[in-house]
DNA sequence: AGCACCAAGATCGCATACAATCACCGAGCC
DNA sequence: GGCTCGGTGATTGTATGCGATCTTGGTGCT
């Protein structure tokens, strides 16, 4: 068994990514200690990381609420990523096994068919592509980034990969975009087969920085529509 | 006054950076809440804060060690530290304001006068150069770091600039990359004057890279000589 | 009516007590 | 003699109690 500590984080986390704590809510810790079963001390450590890795704010004597976000922050976390994952990808192509790049290659596959399946199933494709496609996406992304060997370069990822994911960013994509993701996986790939650092790298930040123009675009997403 | 875990933190922090405890040993929590005069639940929570900042390790029911890093990994982190602060003087060139600017000013002109000092009054040199040289020249990236206006970067800054201060480095700079230090130094100012966010990220590069080869230099730094 | 202030309730921060786990060490067995 | 297997001490993980601080609702004053 794992200490309780660790699973009240990952509860919380899991939490707040699926959306059940509105952005800004209050976290109380009592609260969190029924949801999680354990007592406040594991309950205090889970918060205080998720604060450092952005995912919550705390302030003193007052207790931790889960990060809002603005449109110009969201901007910034996406060109920070873009530099993080380009890097990553980067160190990758030098260092990625054969044994890697089929996972890779097989995540790309089920990734395409969620979306021909999607597209062919017109009622529903929405909800099918999250399913599918964000825990193949995921994965990918984790086997590149565990591929650079750089448990610091892994810390940053984590300070913002999994921002975006609290606005559930996958289903404003467009045919169009969600195509050219999916290029960028394969092209990703003939990357890294190929061990070309720059190319690698070159591919992730335009696949990185393709997501953010379709995630934060104007108009859409705000939370008051005036 | 500051919260008690706040301050087990700074002073946990300040003793691994001046050195007090040696790269590997183990940290004791009871030792701690000795010298903290805190209990072990704000030392915990400030062990916890420095493990994620990379400065110890934590592994369950086996306590905390002070981060120890090899030649490989430090060369690592310092490619790390140039694309994080690359980006980050890049930003401060659109954000910073005049008055930084001038700040910027009055620390470059005091770090050359402590390398001028140092070089004139020949016995004692290298610890004077400790006493005035560093605490300006982390001030000045202090500054640049605020000045990017970003507390994400801010935190992956912080996963990597302290740790090569553990190993004290400044000792190693040779002359001639002491003096070419603070050319980048005033030259970063000036692409700052200039707002130049291209000309800026290049030199702050240029500057971290050029540390990077001024410490992790071969047979240089062993611990162990053979 | 609006604002400042105060008190009660709630929540957080810290200290301490108890339980769980691990490392070390010595004895017994193969 | 070397290896395995408990036993014991130390250390970490968790729970809970108490004091400090903040929030909120109401009250009185301007």
């Amino acid at each position: 068994m794992s200490t309780a500590s660790a699973r009240a984080y990952e509860l919380i986390r899991s939490l707040i990514l699926e959306g059940r704590f509105a952005p800004g809510e209050r976290l109380k810790e009592e609260e969190l200690t029924d949801l999680c079963g354990v007592s406040r001390t594991p309950v205090r450590e889970g918060l205080r990381r998720l604060a450092i890795e952005g995912l919550v704010v705390v302030t003193p004597h007052q207790g931790a609420q889960v990060a809002a976000i603005g449109e110009g922050e969201l901007a910034e976390i996406y060109a920070l990523r873009a530099m993080i994952e380009g890097h990553a990808a980067g160190r990758a192509a030098m260092l990625i096994s054969g044994d890697d790049i089929a996972k890779l290659k097989a995540l790309a596959s089920e990734m395409e068919a969620a979306v021909a399946a999607a597209n062919s199933d017109l009622s529903g494709g929405a909800a099918e592509l999250n399913a599918r496609f964000t825990p193949a996406n995921s994965e990918f992304h984790r086997i590149i980034l565990d591929a650079a060997m750089s448990p610091r370069l892994a810390a940053m990822a984590a300070l913002v990969v999994e921002i975006p994911l609290i606005l559930r960013t996958l289903a404003r994509y467009s045919d169009a975009e969600l195509m050219r993701s999916l290029q960028h996986h394969r092209e990703l790939i003939a990357a890294f087969e190929a061990h070309d650092e720059d190319w690698a790298r070159s591919v992730m930040r335009s696949h990185v920085l393709a997501a953010s123009h379709a995630v934060v675009r104007p108009g859409v997403g705000r939370v008051q529509p005036d």
